[in-house]
DNA sequence: AACACAGTTTCATAGAGTGAAACGAGGGAC
DNA sequence: GTCCCTCGTTTCACTCTATGAAACTGTGTT
């Protein structure tokens, strides 16, 4: 509410709309209205002008709305020399061999946080973790980790966040991030989704800063708690030499 | 500027403002509203917006902007089951090893062709070639394919286009053009850049409707015309079977 | 110290964006 | 066939938003 002075309602509002396409591909006009709040007609300019630039695109038969190439465009500009998901692709790889489970890579986006690379496992029962996917900071061992390593200010902006469950009990949740910091990784089982589990070791570069969560993830009867103990220190490792290859 | 009135000034401007970082990815704020013709104050506010939405981000240490996770997490969200970037990764991988070149995949976006998936040949000297990247629809073997199958009005838009290259002579291109029809395929020799020759062909779905164009390219003095030609068939006879997997 | 340059904020004004309403175009239902 | 519902498109008067000049702050350079 008080930085809205500082930001186009026009813009945002177009932001928006873009961000419907997230999760579901193909978006009537109305239906997009209905969804952002605003009216039929000024979605339909928003959408003009996005489709102008080519951020969106018209199925032709169905009339419906779908994102255009400039996304692809933009997101494939967007990796940059020594970008942690292509410089940390091959020792994941690795990883991924040893423990044969899916291995993702985490980086916190303000309160949220982001798969910015995944390697699956090759078993017939598998995590599926698509890169680019969106998670809240609250659950999962990633999660844990990307909070437990990082600054005091992230921490209390992230528990501050309207999107924080009010579920957790914060002393709880305290305690279990020391623990975390103590041991140096994190484990979650069936927290966020039901049936899978996870173990999650921070990633530091050579300055020391927190960059990214490895995790590892599997179905919850083959990522029980005694394996992913037995796991944790090959993570931890893997997590160390991913460090040094960083900036 | 006809259709100005029906988009709106402040996003268009604000996705111009996003279109900079394809090719450059750290920018400060003046370097920006010189970019796209805007003064400071406006570009502070356009990007005040795109920095809340997290489209863009602010490089800690350097203060330039730089493009955020949304971007990566709107593109993993672009791609839907039966899209040919993923269900033809196969047969280009495949032809790639058949070839020993670096195999692209084109679609035509408006009056511009973008490479949605590539494979790169795995010799030492080869053909980098970026997914998402965008380039003319005039010259490159790819473009001459995208534009000989497509409708009649397709091409005139595409020769409409103010950034047709003039000095390209009409009627040696369209004969240029049908000779491709007749031949099913089409070749560049050093066309677009300087050492690099591509052969390319076009990809119908069961509908008999124009998708895409597979291209192989390489360096000039091993895709010599002679060899192209050789290559042609094989890659007329896999862009058939691309053609099949395709709804 | 003076300067140059980048980013930020303020503010009066113009005109751009807004949403209600009307319009036109399918597509079922009956 | 008609009616009706819904979707996308267009118009238009009004308000409030976006705009850009200018002032301001901060940082590094000469």
């Amino acid at each position: 509410m008080e930085d809205d002075k500082r930001t186009v309602r026009a813009v945002g509002r177009a932001l928006d709309v873009l961000l419907c396409f997230t999760g579901k591909s193909d978006w009537g006009l109305s239906e997009i209205a209905n969804q952002v709040g605003l009216h039929k007609s000024t979605v339909h300019r928003l959408l003009a002008t996005l489709e102008d630039r080519g951020f969106v695109i018209r199925d032709e038969g169905t009339e419906k709305y779908r994102l255009g190439l400039r996304v692809l465009e933009l997101s494939s500009s967007q990796s940059r020399p020594n970008d942690p998901s292509v410089v940390l692709l091959p020792e994941m790889e690795r990883l991924r061999d040893q423990l044969g489970e899916t291995v993702s890579l985490y980086v916190r986006d303000r309160t949220e946080r982001v798969r910015i690379q995944a390697v699956q496992s090759e078993q017939a029962i598998r995590r599926v973790a698509p890169v680019g996917a969106r998670l809240p900071l609250s659950v999962g061992a990633s999660s844990k980790v990307l909070l437990a390593f990082a600054e005091p200010s992230v921490q209390s902006a992230a528990l501050a966040d309207p999107a924080w469950p009010q579920t957790l009990d914060k002393e709880t949740y305290a305690r279990q991030l020391d623990d975390i910091v103590d041991s140096g990784y994190s484990t979650s089982f069936e927290e966020r989704e039901p049936g899978a589990a996870a173990v999650a070791a921070p990633i530091f570069n050579r300055a020391g800063k927190l960059v990214a969560a490895l995790a590892v993830s599997g179905p919850s009867n083959r990522l029980t708690p005694e394996v992913m103990h037995n796991q944790a220190a090959f993570i931890m490792e893997a997590a160390r030499r991913m460090g040094a290859l960083l900036g």
